[in-house]
DNA sequence: ATAATATTCCTAATACTATTAGAAATGGAG
DNA sequence: CTCCATTTCTAATAGTATTAGGAATATTAT
C-alpha cells in the first residue's frame, strides 16, 4: 500500500468527474476509493464523510457556475450582458447537469463557505444590474427576477415540463430578452 | 400477523406523511413499515420498489400543488388569477417543501402518468395567459416565463440565496407584478 | 544514519439500506 | 369446510456509510 498523495482537492475532483459520470445519485465512497485506488475507510482522513463530500461538491459547482458567468460578462453592458450571462448559466447547466444539482441538493446555510461563493454569483448580477439603477433595493429585486427566471427555466426544462414543441433555447433567450425590456424602461425613466 | 388493509394508495399517503415530517432523505422502508405495523418485505406487495414509491409522491405533490393553483384561480381573471396562483403556489412550498422537492427529484420522462400529471399545472397556467392573446406560442412562452420564475424564485429562497434583508414575499409579489404588466401591455396591443 | 513522531492507509467490524425467494398465515369464494 | 388468491413474514443477499485500532509509510529531530 504505497501512498497515493491524496488531499481534500483530488478527492472532491475525482468525485466531481464521477458525478458528471454517472450521476449524483450513483456516487459511493466505494466507487471513489476505488478510482483513487484507495479503500473506503482511506477517505476519512481528506473528508468528515460523505455529507461533507456532497458540500464540497456544491461548493465547486457554484465557483464553476459563477466562473462562466463572470468571464461571459466580462467587457460587455447591460442587456449585452444578461444574455451572455444566460448563455453562460444554460451552457454550464447543460454541460454539467449532475454538478448543476448540486448546487440545490444542499441548503446553504449548513455552509458559511457556501454562502460565500453563492454571493459571488450575485455579486456578477448586481454588478450587471447596477448599470441600470442606484436604487439598491430595485438592484437586489431585479437581480432575484433575473435569477429566478435562469433557475427556473433550465431546472423545468430538465424535469421536463418543457416539453412542448417550441425549442427551449429560443424560449430562455426570448424570455431574457423580455426581462431585459423592462430593465431599458427603468434606464430611461431615471 | 392480522392483515393491515394495505393498498399502495395508504402506502403513499403514509409515505408522504414522513416525507414531510423528517424530510425526504430520512424516508425509509423501515420506517415506512413501522409506521405501517408491517415489515420491509411487505410493501414490496403494494409497490415495486422506493424508486416507484418516489414516483408516486412526486405525482402526489403535483396533484396536490395544481389543485391549489386551481381553486387559487378560480373566477379570477387575468392579473387576479396570477396574483393568486402565485400566492397559492408559495404557500404550497411553504407548507410542503419537502413534498415540492420530491417533483423536481424525478426526472418527468420516467413516467407517463407525471407528465398528465404536470398538464395540469400547465393548463391551469395556459387558461389564464389565453384571457391575454390567443397566439398559441405566445401563450406557451409566457407559461413557461411564469412558471419559471415562480419556481425559480421559491427553490433559490429555499437554498438560501435570497439571504439580504428584504422580505422575499413582498419580492415575490412585486416580481409577479411586474410580470403582469408586461402581460397588460400584451392585452392592449392585440 | 538512526530514532521518534506524525500521517496515511488498511483491516475488520457495526449498523443501516433495498431487495428477493419462498414459506406461512389470512380472508374470501364456492 | 375446503380451496385459492392474497397478504405478510422469515431469512438471506448485496450494497451503503462509518468507526476503532493497527500497520505501513513518510517526515522530522537527534
Amino acid at each position: 500500500m504505497p501512498r497515493q498523495g491524496l488531499n481534500t482537492e483530488k478527492v472532491v475532483k475525482t468525485a466531481a468527474l464521477l458525478v458528471e459520470e454517472n450521476g449524483y445519485e450513483s456516487l459511493t465512497l466505494h466507487k471513489l476509493a476505488s478510482k483513487l485506488n484507495v479503500k473506503p475507510a482511506s477517505l476519512y482522513t481528506h473528508i468528515k464523510g460523505i455529507d461533507e463530500l456532497y458540500v464540497f461538491l456544491a461548493n465547486m459547482a457554484l465557483k464553476q457556475l459563477s466562473a462562466m458567468m463572470l468571464d461571459a460578462a466580462e467587457g460587455k453592458k447591460r442587456g449585452d450582458a444578461l444574455r451572455a450571462v444566460s448563455v453562460a448559466y444554460s451552457n454550464y447547466v447543460r454541460q454539467n447537469p449532475e454538478m448543476y444539482q448540486m448546487i440545490m441538493k444542499i441548503p446553504h446555510s449548513n455552509s458559511e463557505e457556501l454562502i460565500k461563493t453563492g454571493r459571488i454569483v450575485k455579486s456578477v448580477l448586481f454588478k450587471i444590474l447596477s448599470q441600470y439603477t442606484a436604487d439598491n433595493s430595485k438592484i437586489i429585486f431585479y437581480s432575484r427576477y433575473y435569477h429566478s427566471i435562469l433557475h427556473g427555466f433550465v431546472s423545468l426544462d430538465r424535469a421536463g415540463f418543457f416539453d412542448d414543441k417550441f425549442s427551449t433555447d429560443v424560449s430562455l433567450l426570448n424570455l431574457v430578452d423580455k426581462f431585459i425590456e423592462q430593465l431599458e424602461e427603468l434606464w430611461t425613466i431615471s
